[in-house]
DNA sequence: CTGTTAGCGCTTTCAA
DNA sequence: TTGAAAGCGCTAACAG
């Protein structure tokens, strides 16, 4: 069997409860004794046993990490911030990847993975229903969300509707008047708020500018490259007038959009503008005109609040809205 | 406190051994105790506490997975596929990212972090020290390795050098004589062993053939986008003779490749013909013909192996060569 | 089929 | 400053 706090114990000759204060480096330990102890400890290759000490002391020192996909832009750079910051301290990172948005597999989760298993909980982008939201808080870990609001749950994203509105005015400025909007809100019912947050804004800015918002040049993706590709269909193939310029709610439709754009001979930006949200890794090779964020420090400051939250600053988790930037790139110009 | 099960028992009437049987699905159970039992412990809101199940058996259901990166394509993908077998067996995932590939913050994951946390390994695409290999197995939990070999460890990956033949052999069979490579491997120290064998067997192809590697068209990039716009300089701004096909040892080294070449004025494939390795996202989208492998596909494969040694199979953990597949798209034709 | 009883390895009062 | 001892909640013999 491996070595455990008794064999240490035993071999320096002191009792355990001497061995765990002298490795946790709590006080009322002598130097010496310390001294002592750490070397044999050393010595001995001592591993201290994560389950018995969880046992011990009902913390896990586990962070878990909820989110519906890990594979993709946002998502896995929300992760590496979060398990950059966990690290830093000494935490673990349990993820729970939904592996999609299907609501089935979820219920399993509330209870019995999530529960006991860690000390706090970041939700990446996940539309959470009351009652799964209900079940989580009543384990009363501290929870943050990433990347979007939840209702009831602090949340660290990005101001959606003020980054539309520089988005879409960004275009108008440009003296766009025929805009077309790539929106994310496929599935209503599963999806998440943030498509919808984008979509009013985009209303709301062009009626402020007196433009109509053409239901042909409105197409709903699932934030991928491919739903970019296949919205070209829509809204550069259509019968009447092609837009000038297109809004997407992600910087992956944006680009799908692009490359399907080119591939029919257009030229971006002079038969069509295109601006996304995001500024994805592709985003300044492919010269995309984009609203930036950075999901990897908003994953790394929201798990900051959490970790400060369980060190026992009480109200430490609150909502953060960090910045936007317009990043003005190649795939925006003025309407021919 | 949470209801242990303890409160079950009592409210059953049973002893704490038979509620641990019902719930665990054991047999010597009578049917009629363990309907009661569930019913009790459904209506306590009983969960179990993982903790002290893991101090008990030794076992914590929980595989632990170790990344460079959490962000990047591949390991996005191959995280994907763990998460997903994983799931489908009630096993947890522990997530070590190290941000990049600096081996100073290693060690303390090989002991501290790994060792008593979980219940086996697996390694995406990480070049481990002998020493750190050491550690892991002395730890004597089953190991696998994703996307590369590992010497001593099982792993499962494509036949890179299969791949990168196939890849050099498709430019080759369309007359291209003049054809560059950009490479992974920047930091031969700290780096994977991937990119040394796609540049040696790009060699060895090349020789082959009786075509010459020519020095100034040989780049070595990080397998960003953005290597692959700066690698342009080198290969498209040369003063010599340029290049008419490059192979790329990552899609998006190619993709930034081909961003950098539109904005030079470079056609694809009229100019200069392009073929990558992974079928990324992008890569359809992009018209990029590459050499598909399957990421998630592969973790997933990985991670089953592991949960049938876990499960008792001894030797269940093999060496496993996934196929690869050229996608010939838009991005290579024959030379001008 | 069911209950008793030791632990698993660590933390944490409470005494000394 | 140090030690003794009682748990934390569950599992796994071993009896019955």
């Amino acid at each position: 069997m491996a070595v455990s706090i008794d064999d240490v114990a035993a071999r320096a000759n002191v009792s355990t409860a001497t061995v765990s204060r002298a490795l946790r480096g709590l006080p009322r330990v002598s130097p010496a004794t310390r001294a002592k102890v750490l070397a044999i400890a050393d010595e001995l290759g001592y591993v201290p046993s994560p389950s018995a000490s969880r046992l011990a002391t009902g913390r896990t020192r586990t962070v878990g990490v909820l989110a519906p996909f890990a594979d993709r832009w946002f998502f896995g750079h929300s992760i590496e911030g979060i398990d950059s910051a966990l690290r830093e301290n000494g935490f673990n990172l349990l993820l729970f990847s939904l592996g999609g948005y299907e609501r089935g597999r979820r219920h399993a989760y509330a209870e019995r993975m999530v529960r006991r298993q860690i000390d706090a909980l970041v939700v990446i982008s996940l539309p959470l229903t009351g009652e799964e939201l209900d079940q989580l808080q009543r384990t009363d870990i501290p929870m943050v969300a990433v990347g979007g609001p939840v209702p009831g749950c602090a949340a660290v994203r990005m101001d959606d509707v003020a980054g539309t509105t520089a988005a879409v005015e960004h275009l108008i400025g440009l003296g766009h008047t025929r805009i077309g909007h790539l929106h994310g809100a496929i599935r209503d019912d599963l999806n998440f708020v943030v498509p919808g947050l984008r979509y009013d804004a985009f209303e709301a800015t062009m009626a402020r500018a007196g433009l109509p918002v053409r239901p042909e040049w409105t197409v709903g993706g699932d934030f991928t490259v491919d739903d970019g590709v296949r919205a070209a269909v829509t809204l550069l193939d259509g019968p009447g007038e092609r837009p000038t310029a297109v809004f997407c709610a992600s910087d992956e439709m944006a680009l799908g959009l692009m490359f399907a754009a080119h591939r029919r001979g257009l030229r971006i930006p002079e038969d069509l503008s295109v601006i996304g949200i995001d500024d994805h890794d592709f985003a300044a090779p492919a010269g995309l005109t984009t609203i930036a964020q950075d999901p990897r420090r908003q994953g790394y400051l929201a798990t900051r609040m959490l970790l400060r939250e369980l060190a026992g600053t009480a109200g430490a988790v609150q909502d953060l809205v960090v910045p936007f930037e317009l990043k003005v790139r190649s795939s925006t110009a003025p309407p021919n």
